[in-house]
RNA sequence: CAGGGUGUAGCUCAGCAGGUAGAGUACCGCACUCGGAAUGCGGAAGUCGCGAGUUCGAGUCUCGCCACCCUGACCA
């Protein structure tokens, strides 16, 4: 992409309504528009990240064995009757009279739908496991949207649903999304700890937050320092093998956490001092073991082996990547501005041309263009002719892994300049030597 | 939802002894060809959140409404 051709509207300014790094640097690097409170749209530099995170989760449920589909935003009030939530949501549910008066809402979830989907068409014990997931948009009206896109009323969600025909069945589901949980976020660059989250009446120890660290976090966590330290299972982890899905969860829970809610000073305790951490966090994803919640209003059951009617076994499992945005930003950034991990970054690399219609700097700034674009790169072009502080403030502003700078002085020496965003370090090498090194991904960022 | 605050140019803000609106920046044009957001000159840009009221006259005072932000209780 051309930056002379791309919409990048960049604010050299704060906007006085945001108050987070996360919000701030969102709003400067042109990414989100507020429309409303809690509401916003995303320009193409945070539509590309959304999708690069949306991605990244995609491919983990799917590695997972989780199937997509994708559900309305708008549902019918007559599911939510049926499980009884219609009444019991309160205002946070949007809801909406269609022209023929019907009973609407804009759905906040989709418990009743999915279970709905499920009954209609899966009798046999034999169609389970199944999980299905989908990433929709989500209203929820927040008495106070705050944060940007960490905490709005309309948020993109990812949310899987897993039904089983008992209770181990959906310990090993839940099993699953928990390794998968824990790739996806370390893959979005991300430290993520899994906490003990309140089940609330059903009870068990099934429901788990995963907490990213940031100083801006917005609850207060504790847990053991080995946390820091702890591998996430590789891409070759088999998911089909419970024993192996259950040790590594057994792995995870072992030592303390536990968000400000969730604490126990007893238990705390037992962790040695020099060993406990305790810190901010932001959530950015959710499982929980639910049970017959809704499959037993609902009737959504299937044949056993033993030939008789059971109601599945349920569990969902959220993770908001619009929030997850906020969550990267919050902890990758510094003075400058953003400073993106490589799997998510909106482009791979910037190309600063110092000087657009000097024939040397024009010349090697599209070879190294089409290089790395054969590469698999997606550099962005900065083609514009502003001033050199104004380029780097931008470059460093939306916080590309790598900036290569091909300037007069240095075009004439045959070199370009080549920054790592993340360490600032800076060295000249041949145009060749620098694709060679970008295209490869070999540094890690 | 309770408490507090703010709405003036795209953005950040000034203007408040009531007299009909200003700066920086961004934007447009010309010159400048420039290595860390501050090159010069010129230009365009505002229903002063909305509606009433007081007044000869309201961005400025009064009342009502709306929007947004902050603090708290609640949530991915």
């Amino acid at each position: 992409m051309r930056l002379s051709r791309y919409f990048l509207p960049l604010l050299k300014e704060n906007p006085k309504e945001a108050e987070i790094v996360s919000h701030r640097l969102m709003l400067r690097a042109g990414m989100i528009r507020q429309q409303a409170a809690g509401i916003y749209s995303m320009l193409p530099l945070g539509k590309k990240v959304l999708d690069k995170v949306c991605n990244i989760i995609r491919e983990e449920q799917n590695r997972a064995g989780a199937i997509e589909v994708l559900m309305p935003t708008v549902q019918p009030a007559d599911l939510w009757i049926e499980s009884g939530r219609y009444n019991d949501y309160g205002k946070e549910m949007l809801r909406i009279r269609d022209r023929q008066d019907r009973a609407m809402l804009y759905g906040p979830t989709n418990e009743e739908m999915i279970t709905d989907i499920f009954r209609s068409y899966v009798k046999s014990y034999k169609d389970l496991p199944l999980n299905l997931y989908h990433i929709q948009w989500k209203f929820r009206d927040e008495v106070r949207p705050r944060f940007g896109v960490m905490r709005g009323r309309e948020f993109l969600m990812k949310d899987a649903y897993s039904f089983d025909l008992d209770f181990d069945g959906a310990k090993a589901a839940y099993n699953r999304m928990f390794v998968a949980y824990l790739r996806t976020f370390e893959r979005c660059g991300l430290k993520s700890i899994p906490m003990r989250a309140d089940t609330g009446p059903i009870g068990g120890d099934l429901s788990h937050e995963f907490i990213v660290l940031a100083e801006t976090g917005e609850s207060e966590v504790f847990c053991h320092r080995d946390y820091l330290e702890m591998d996430v299972p590789g891409a070759d982890v088999d998911f089909n093998d419970d024993a192996e899905m259950a040790s590594i969860v057994g792995k995870w829970t072992t030592p303390y956490a536990a968000t400000d809610e969730m604490h126990d000073e007893a238990e705390w305790a037992k962790t040695p001092e020099a060993e406990r951490l305790s810190a901010r966090g932001i959530e950015v994803g959710h499982i929980f073991h639910f049970g017959t919640k809704y499959s037993e209003p609902m009737g959504a059951a299937v044949t056993g082996p033993d030939g008789k009617q059971h109601n599945v076994s349920m569990g969902s499992y959220g993770i908001g990547p619009t929030r997850l945005i906020g969550a990267i930003i919050e902890a990758s950034h510094d003075d400058n501005g953003i400073i993106w991990p490589e799997s998510v970054a909106p482009f791979g690399a910037a190309i600063v041309n110092m000087k657009p219609g000097d024939a040397g700097c024009d010349g090697v700034s599209e070879q190294v263009y089409a290089a790395l674009t054969n590469a698999g790169v997606d550099p962005l072009l900065d083609d514009t002719d502003d001033r050199a502080g104004a380029k780097f403030a931008a470059m460093d502003l939306i916080g590309l892994p790598w900036q290569v700078v091909v300037g007069p002085r240095g075009v004439g020496n045959g070199v370009v300049e080549v920054k790592n965003r993340r360490t600032g370090e800076r060295q000249e090498m041949t145009p060749e030597a620098a694709v060679n090194m970008i295209g490869r991904g070999n540094l890690t960022a």
